[in-house]
DNA sequence: ATTATAGTTCCATAAAGTCGAACTATTGGG
DNA sequence: CCCAATAGTTCGACTTTATGGAACTATAAT
């Protein structure tokens, strides 16, 4: 496993972001996080879905400077990097952590 | 050629409409539209990208509910669905619009 | 040490994107 | 009316990206 590496501020775009957040399994897992704090991978998305597959969105969200990763022991822990987006995009993030969807907040996180 | 059609406001979805917004072929389109006024197709994305791609970024942002295609002659002209978007899903399409980003509107709309 | 848990990586398959070529539709001349 | 021109769409082939299972790494606990 190689040391996580998260992108500079600078280097995030506009376009990756709403890539990133163009997916309901990485909806389901930014609105987890900011509703109920940083979470390891495994306590979002659900059991329908693979950790493979998981492990690769979290990748993404990573890449596109949306969460923070950290080790813990055996896990990680993601919290998303609020204060960067707001400052680069202001009110992307908010907007959509605010907009009504069909999308729930993970149970077991 | 079938008819356009157009998702209503009821069945657009956020995950699509952030999907559909994340690629900066799309978002350049969509930026032209918003500083310039409803467009045609081939005046926004330049000339390094093929036809039948285009179209088919047409029709992703059609069908995520971002944009109204409706025909005028030969050619289609686009507009973007801000109210009724800003109404379901507040600040987002709005935070992205004025967002900075290298993304430039096209010159030659 | 051994077992368990959390993630990542690798590989094969499935799904989407991209482009050129052929097609449809409309317009504007001869 | 017919022919050429322009705007988009559709189709088929190729490329790229996503998904999931299996094997691997890393940490923790017993």
């Amino acid at each position: 496993m190689r040391a996580i590496t998260h992108p500079d501020i600078s280097q995030i775009t506009l376009a990756e972001v709403l890539y990133a957040l163009g997916d309901p399994v990485r909806l389901k897992i930014v609105k987890t996080i900011a509703a109920k704090g940083e979470q390891a991978c495994r306590s979002c998305g659900g059991d329908d879905i693979a950790k493979s597959t998981l492990s690769h969105h979290f990748k993404i969200l990573r890449e596109a400077g949306i969460i923070y990763t950290q080790k813990a022991g055996t896990q990680h822990l993601n919290s998303l990097r609020t204060e960067e987006l707001e400052a680069k995009f202001p009110g992307v993030l908010t907007s959509v952590l605010s907009a009504e969807t069909d999308i729930q907040v993970c149970e077991e996180a």
